[in-house]
DNA sequence: CGCACAGTTGACAATAGTCAAACGATGTGG
DNA sequence: CCACATCGTTTGACTATTGTCAACTGTGCG
């Protein structure tokens, strides 16, 4: 416990983190025994709102969630992506403290909220096992706090790059199951200024696009070395 | 467990979160069994630094803390503000994921990482409740993400003068601990902003300033509005 | 009293946002 | 099978918010 976290992975509430390694996609994960009920969603419908009664807590089977907050005036910031593997439901008060959508079909495997308060409080280890990926999930809030807060439009995009390209296996090819306005809410931007930089890293060689959805990551080095500030010119 | 909490404060790793009632600078806190040892730290003195080994967790006895992340060339993300009662030490592979300085004189009192540990594996309940009030700050990081990337310099402003305010009890004075640059590097601007912007609600007569380190909220409904995004004119 | 430092203000620059148009893929109907 | 409609993406011209730089002010401490 608070210590390095073995391979594989689990997104309780919000944020991705490391723990016990697992297949991709198929039984109970994140040392959750028991089967939800199985739930299918269409792409872009809702999982739950924000404010929402609380009732369910949800594991990903396959396919992939945004989580975001909104203004009054409908500004929106996506806290995290889900993949399969990952938990959501995360409540305060009763009600949901964010809204879930689904950027995929999306296939879930739904838990009700008493069951799934009753395993925590019975299972032995399981609530440790839980605050240890929600310790990993902050860590990785505080990350996203430092990118929003102090990261130009380059540097941001490329962390991005380098932390979706992390999660899958750190290939050269990245894929993205998110459109562009999704990352912008993500970053911190607008969709143009996305299009913009990922343009000027083409036009740098840094990347390269076989698609819209499918980035290559022609200089790594080059990328991490904007992801952590080092640059003299970040753009 | 995921519900409303009471009055009364606690931060374990870098957020505030709401728990059992306390007085405010006394005895040990956060259901954390046992005495730590006391320790001194003069103003702008290191708690820790990040990437440090990670020996030891802290309690705030008396003072402010900031906490806070770097990028290669300097620039600075806060990430919190902690108060007496918080504690502080979040590691993640041995190593602080943070640093943290005393904005005041400070009073600690210091566990070793083990016995804290130990603690959380023993005490029955213990890992419960640090895993509630750790739901809480992941609840604080993801309202701070919303500010960070998607809030104007005004109500940025707005939202942490009712921040500061809550935790003084909803005064109509807030007294704040920090200077501009300490307020700048945790909003994402820079302390000319944070200057400019509380000039421009002075002289809107939102607020009324004693003095540099003394706001009056004048206007708390104009705050609120801001602060959530109901304005057309958002400065 | 004056030195040092934090805070404030203003002129100007730059990064990112806005608005609008064009482009490209995808899917449907003729 | 092609034409067309639609939606997401890309690009460019222009705007605006915030950052930078520098000077000035106020406050507190030796």
């Amino acid at each position: 416990m608070y210590s390095q976290m073995s391979s594989g992975s689990i997104r309780t509430f919000g944020f991705r983190t490391a723990v016990a390694p697992r297949s991709a996609t198929q039984e109970p994960v994140g040392g959750f025994p028991g089967r939800g009920l199985a739930e299918s969603i269409d792409i872009g419908e809702t999982v739950f709102s924000e404010g929402e009664s609380a009732e369910n807590v949800y594991e990903v089977i396959q396919g992939v969630v945004r989580l975001y907050k909104l203004l009054a005036d409908g500004r929106r910031q996506i806290t995290g992506f889900l993949f399969p593997g990952d938990l959501l439901g995360f409540a305060h008060g009763g009600h949901y403290i964010y809204a879930a959508e689904a950027i995929t079909e999306l296939r879930l495997r739904r838990y009700s909220r008493a069951r799934f308060e009753r395993m925590v409080d019975e299972v032995p280890g399981l609530a440790q096992h839980i605050l240890k990926v929600t310790f990993a999930e902050l860590r990785g809030a505080q990350d996203q706090m430092l990118l929003l807060g102090r990261k130009s439009a380059a540097e941001k995009i490329a962390s991005f790059l380098l932390n979706m390209a992390e999660r899958q296996g750190n290939a050269e090819e990245v894929r993205l199951a998110m459109g562009r306005a999704d990352i912008a809410d993500y970053l911190g931007l607008t969709k143009e200024t996305v299009c913009k930089t990922l343009s000027e890293l083409k036009r740098e060689g840094v990347i390269a696009a076989q698609s819209a959805s499918c980035i290559e990551l022609r200089d790594r080095g080059q990328l991490e070395e904007l992801a952590a500030g080092e640059l003299s010119h970040p753009c």
